[in-house]
DNA sequence: TACCAGACTTGATTCAGGTCAATGTGATGG
DNA sequence: CCATCACATTGACCTGAATCAAGTCTGGTA
């Protein structure tokens, strides 16, 4: 235990983290939450700073405990393919062997907690569950990334518009596609381009023909209101 | 062990697999092989056969043991991306939670190890470093996943055709991109039009292209030898 | 040897989405 | 309250890849 905390408040970082309901440090028990925490340590990203850069040295897990951040890749000429979006309980690094295979930064400020490479393994031998548990983060993952092939190599602007759309409701407590839902769209235009492969051009023309045809109410930048969910899950999928 | 098998026979099955030397299996002790043989099924299937059902109950892991598969996810009209080929060594069915999020076929006819998930689960109990294994095939994995996503959202036509054919080079056991390499293409253009989110007529005219500027030469449909190795895997990565 | 079917290539044309260029908007600070 | 700046929208035009439509090649078979 380190100078600067009891194990009173070492046991409290990590009971009152959102990894602690949502993310793998949820296979660990509630007696054992010191050492989970002596194996971490918080640290605060501010809007747009990167925490893990591409092709660097694999060292670190991260857990997303507040904010948001984005995960990317870049070709040499700076055209960038963002790989995902994540908000907090989201576990980070599993994509890399020596080095990372995609970089990332935070989206508007986030907070984290990383876990060094040791440090985990050390958890791992000691709480084996905690080795599923990952396995079943990555698998997870990987079940999102085939789908997102699908969209960047055979649906339309449209459809992948409306599948971005679909997909933000689906990160709300309670998704349900049968009402209007409001969404909050943190990231910029460039970045749902980006993601979704296109132009930010092509994504401002589509939503702009969305609220045309009285799918969606666009009610400031970042706040959008699906008036039709059902009919944009529709699009999404390539049967409108 | 069952009627049909002594311990030798059954050992052997796993002693002389290349699951063995490539595969998660490579995590079992030799005096253990018996145990895992007695978990996994050997199976076959025949050119073009379906294998695994997308979006069915996932309900085994397979290890490909001989000849070559693809993996791939439907649009409901029939739109296909195919995610991958897999080969001998090659690990299949983490990408799933309950159901697979992939469908997968024999390119050509494959034989395949199959492992029932509760086998599995007494296998990574017993073995706790199986585990391990899996969570780093899932990480390979992932990171394949995130170049794979660069090319279809980010890369043009002739780049991922020459990612396509840098890629094929590297599945080589000497990679080596300073001479001319031989490439055998086992699939059809169908199969890589779907691959690279491209069409038949788009992957076969900058085939077309590249013998022309000669790149390469196309000794026969599924011979072709690449005569410029390093400048194709410069126009990959967008660098031309 | 000729025929056929399926896979591939090539060419002509079209079109979805990119590029280039204004214009609009809304938050911040003087 | 206006100027500024970054971001977003809209419009005109262009282009890379898709589509549509012939050919061509290959291997199997009779």
């Amino acid at each position: 235990m380190s100078a600067s905390h009891t194990p009173e408040d070492v046991h409290d970082r990590c009971a009152h983290c959102v990894g602690r309901r949502l993310s793998v440090c949820s296979s660990i028990d509630d007696c054992d939450l010191a050492i989970l925490a002596n194996e971490s340590s918080r640290m605060t990203v501010a809007d747009g700073r990167s925490f893990i850069e591409e092709g660097a040295p694999a060292n670190d897990f991260f857990v997303v405990t507040g904010g948001r951040v984005k995960l990317f890749t870049l070709l040499p000429d700076g055209r960038r393919q963002i790989t995902g979006f994540a908000e907090g309980g989201h576990f980070l690094g599993l994509a890399a062997s020596t080095s990372y295979a995609f970089g990332a930064e935070a989206l508007g400020g986030a907070t984290l907690c990383r876990f060094p490479h040791a440090g985990m393994q050390r958890l791992t031998e000691r709480f084996p569950n905690l080795e599923h548990r990952l396995r079943e983060e990555a698998s997870r993952e990987l079940a999102l990334m085939q789908a997102r092939m699908t969209l960047l190599g055979r649906k339309t602007a449209r459809e992948r518009v409306a599948t971005f759309l679909i997909e933000r409701c689906q990160h709300l407590e309670k998704p349900d596609l049968s009402h209007p839902v409001e969404l909050d769209l943190p990231m910029p235009r460039t970045d749902i381009a980006d993601y979704l492969g296109l132009t930010i051009e092509t994504v401002s023309r589509i939503l702009s023909a969305f609220k045309k045809e009285k799918l969606i109410s666009i009610r400031s930048i970042t706040h959008i209101t699906l008036l039709m969910p059902e009919r944009i899950s529709t699009i999404a999928e390539g049967m409108e």
